[in-house]
DNA sequence: CAAAAATTTGCAACCGGTTGCAAAATGTGC
DNA sequence: GCACATTTTGCAACCGGTTGCAAATTTTTG
């Protein structure tokens, strides 16, 4: 079925090297050669074999893109970005879907057999380690919206999840509320823990604010409502940080269904700034993770990776930012 | 670096041969020899490369994933089945992004350099001469959320637009609506088309009803919304069938804004029933397209094309239900 | 227990490419 | 036009596996 080297050689009158060197950029070929190949291709609709080249050159320009968060539509977001600047760098992704049930051995497993040359974890609910065993097995790999830290064992990019929780205690301070709350996503993700550490921290500069805390089961919309319904049987705080911007879509709800006023009755602050967070009828007030930023560079790591195997684990951390719109209540113009 | 075939057999102290039978079910080797090589490979850390062996079998059981929606969450979804039942079979996606300007030719033959044993490509805006290409070079392809046709150029699966547009204006009509329109995704959507089809031939049944129609830039909440704000300057319908789920919420978002209530002073129909409009924020009534049957058939479709290529193309069609929630006042109980 | 049948094993060629090396062709200087 | 340097080309081995075939081994049968 598939033409292939040697049909375009016989039909060239030529060797196979001379075809196999027309069609890798940097070889030796005349211009009259290069022509008769050309041609002899034209004419037979050959294009070659990507999988049987890696075979010789250890490359197969495969790049695993594993996730576990194909509930949250922050990730189409995060999808759409990393397709799009891997095939503009002629890296095709692999998608792993590492939902629930999936075994992590499993998928090191798979991609190994795959010969990826590199591989992205784009999750900030796995566990830091998760990514470690594909390092474990060779394989280049960047954990991207990963746990920062100061002596990362491999490459994270992402944005600093204390930091981040810092923020949004500071914004709620800064706004003259005087009961502030944290609801986190599941407790067991990095990014939870971290952005609550944060949080705390700064809060613990403000002695005489009162602030408290909860988690949702997941960063979602329905666990978001839930725990929001739940916080609003007893007496509510004044704002909210959410774990992330698809809970506070969740509280919104519940707060919305209970007659309350946002900001006026209550006020939420979300993480990320996705897409519907702009949508007139969220209107979300929140922080922006620079999402392109962090696909971009996580990219550009495992693309560095490939040359360079043992580069030294590093942490690209970029900044975040408030983002105003109308779920707290404006600034004190004092 | 990696563990290669002839590793395992020198320490095995066996043939090559018999080392790859060992990995190839089906194949005949004695016991003895089985437990020989496994223990060998077991030490060396050893699995076969799948690429490699793909050379010789003529199967890599990687499926092209083509899709241009990476704005509507819907595809969160959409993808996140795929992947799932991709990963079930043994099957791995290789995921293409055609967003905007990459060009469709160029995506065929990539994904004939990385021979992919199948393809799908998932989208109801994509021209339906697009997945001909694949099949024209030879390579199994299924359309998801393709146009429904009784004599199809390739599989098609999804659902049957003309009838899911009847089946709105029925909705609506049965409410006891008198003015009602459909507000489109882009017109130049097959989807959009057959849709709008449906509901001018269902209208056409009522001669007595008033009906309009008009058409978003795109199927998204944008788009929507600007184009609900448009018809708001001038007088409005009773109730609109929505070209799909994102575009209703945008839709709502714009009435809303204006002071009107739903369903009270307009009503909402939308379709594809995704996650989102089950968020008891947007409670959206819709029509219900079976996404996971959708995936599953396209699938098996594509799998049962790998042992019989020139299968003669085939529609399947999945039926629709309306999904009543909030956004259209009730049925008159008579 | 020997002969026939069935099973297991290894050899060697092949899948579709790449690449080091030496031979052939082309270009340069005098 | 000749000797030498440079570029282009083909040969053959290799990448990591699979597989048809025949030889070797084991099992069955009389």
């Amino acid at each position: 079925m598939a033409v292939t080297l040697k049909d375009v050689a016989e039909r060239a009158k030529v060797s196979r090297s001379a075809v196999s060197r027309t069609f890798t950029d940097g070889a030796s070929v005349s211009e009259k050669m290069r022509r008769k190949v050309e041609k002899a291709a034209q004419e037979l609709g050959y294009s070659p074999n990507a999988l049987a080249s890696s075979l010789t050159t250890g490359r197969t320009k495969l790049i695993g893109l594993v996730s576990n968060n194909f509930h949250n539509p922050i990730f189409l977001e995060v999808f759409d970005r990393f397709t799009r600047r891997l095939q503009d760098k002629g890296l095709r992704p692999l998608l792993v879907n590492l939902s629930d049930e999936t075994d992590p051995e499993n998928s090191v497993r798979m991609l190994r057999q795959y010969s990826v040359d590199g591989v992205v974890v784009a999750s900030s609910t796995l566990p830091t380690g998760f990514a470690k065993a594909f390092r474990d097995a060779g394989v280049p790999v960047v954990h991207s919206f990963g746990r920062a830290s100061s002596s990362p064992q491999v490459h994270v990019v992402g944005i600093d999840n204390v930091e981040s929780g810092r923020m949004a205690a500071q914004t709620l301070v800064a706004r003259g509320y005087i009961e502030v709350a944290f609801m986190g996503g599941p407790q067991n993700a990095t990014s939870t823990q971290d952005r609550f550490e944060g949080f705390c921290a700064e809060m613990a500069k403000h002695p005489d604010l009162k602030h408290s805390h909860s988690f949702a089961d997941a960063y979602s919309f329905e666990a978001g409502r839930k725990e929001m319904l739940r916080l609003l049987e007893h007496k509510p705080a004044q704002a909210y940080f959410c774990g992330d911007d698809v809970l506070s879509l969740g509280a919104l709800s519940a707060i919305k269904d209970r007659g309350l006023k946002v900001p006026e009755d209550i006020g939420i602050i979300g993480l990320n700034d996705m897409e519907m967070a702009r949508w007139e009828s969220n209107s979300l007030t929140t922080i922006h993770q620079p999402i392109e930023q962090i696909v971009n560079s996580s990219i550009e790591l495992v693309v560095a990776m490939l040359d360079e195997p043992d580069r030294y684990p590093e942490a690209r951390i970029f900044p975040c930012r408030v983002v105003e719109r109308s779920t707290l209540r404006p600034l004190p113009s004092s």
